[in-house]
DNA sequence: CGCCGTGTTGACTATTCTCAACCCAGGTGG
DNA sequence: CCACCTGGGTTGAGAATAGTCAACACGGCG
């Protein structure tokens, strides 16, 4: 869908009709991605940027001992690869977690419009900017948080986000993401993250069956995360308006 | 001294001799801040940028409970918040760790140049990413490392930094950092950052006394640490030829 | 002189990890 | 159709890393 891109920059600033019709016309091609492979790896110098349309992935890196740390986590509208824009070579993978709609947009024709269009070289960079604020988050998550509120702070923080794209439903919505996979992200083991979800469960803040987590207890989840989303937030984008769960 | 910024945009990458002189022309005050405080408060909208000349700092984050957490630490040349640049409002203070010579920029400016100078752009665009390399970074050195290699890997990104500023003597170099800094960057307790250091430095690796570290063995402690310095690094900047400490 | 920030050490606690076993559902191949 | 396999989830027991509390040492500075 050629459309995504301009749906993206929307999210982030107003655009100009001429600015529309720019970035329309950037050819684009769509690619499809299973899950569990790779959309961009580690290490590659990608001549394009990989937009996900459908589909959740996460950015991830290995280390020496196999065990892996996820980076953040991406939903439909995320871009994998900006960084490989500028600095050619990504420094982590992105790897879909179920099966993925990838637009790819060349670099080339990028960088030829943000010589005529600075503002959207401004658009693309405030977005890497809000990635930058999501892995400063997870950093106080993982640095101070018992494993309690880490677990409680990425579910608020998923919320929010697919909330925003209007992936929600109700006070649920869809995860494709296993008790291994928040561990990764977390820097828990498997096991912890089962037990504490558990209590998160028992206590009546939220639960996760099947890929599905809904929110029980809105306020409690939030206060037990000391969830705060306005790191998600551009102050010019059009979802200014945060919508909470009603639970 | 209005030439800072561009040896900061030259580290990254080159430039023409026009570039230059339009950022030399740029107005830039020079600003002296105290040890110990804010050189960009949490939740301000600074109006401009702030680049270190001279001094050290941090970025931080405080919870709830009065805990901090540290998100990467600022040296000579780092820009304290270009994402106000952008998103106005800064997500986390910057702190001066010793006493620090700040120049400041005006936002104006910059985004005036940047519609004629889209490279100008692109150049402090990169510098973001890189930061944003250095979070990915700690994100898995404090989820996934031990207290022994995450101060380890501290001291290995600090050599390298610094090295690419000529702030390294020898194999040591002079970091206006506490223990309780350490920890508050790395997740751990001041009791337990003392112990550790002690460690490394009875198995040989690295020692840091009165504000000097010494590296020992630099072989050994990037082996501790899984330091791979490439993360630090632009491909068209001009320290791309990192050297390590000798011992 | 005495205070304060920093570093040091000991003793005890607890959060979290590891290992290991087991369950269950879904998909595959005989 | 069923046996089997695999990936995910669950549970128990014991171990380990790291935290807390508390006391003390030391040096610089007002």
């Amino acid at each position: 869908m050629p459309g995504s891109l301009v749906r993206k920059l929307e999210q982030i600033t107003p655009l100009s009709d001429a600015e529309k019709q720019i970035v329309k016309d950037v050819p684009t091609r769509m690619r499809h991605v299973r899950a569990r492979e790779d959309i961009v790896c580690d290490g590659s110098r990608p001549p394009d940027i990989n937009l996900i349309t459908e589909g959740f992935a996460c950015r991830y890196k290995l280390l020496g001992d196999g065990r892996r740390q996820i980076l953040s986590f991406l939903i439909p509208g995320d871009i994998c690869d900006l960084r490989a824009l500028l600095l050619r070579r990504m420094d982590h993978g992105v790897a879909a977690l179920n099966p993925c709609e990838v637009a790819v947009i060349p670099h080339k024709r990028l960088l030829d419009i943000f010589e005529k269009h600075p503002r959207i070289a401004l658009a693309l960079w405030t977005d890497a900017m809000l990635d930058a604020a999501i892995h400063r988050q997870w950093l106080t998550n993982v640095g101070r948080h018992s494993a309690y509120a880490r677990i409680a702070h990425l579910l608020c923080e998923f919320w929010t986000r697919l909330q925003a794209v209007g992936l929600t439903r109700g006070n649920s919505y869809y995860l494709p993401v296993t008790q291994t996979d928040i561990g990764d992200a977390l820097g828990l083991s498997t096991v912890h993250v089962n037990r504490t979800l558990h209590v998160l469960g028992a206590e009546g803040l939220v639960t996760m069956h099947s890929n599905v987590v809904v929110v029980l207890n809105w306020k409690r989840l939030q206060a037990a995360a000391e969830f705060d989303p306005s790191y998600l937030l551009s102050e010019y984008g059009r979802s200014s308006a945060t919508i909470e769960p009603r639970v």
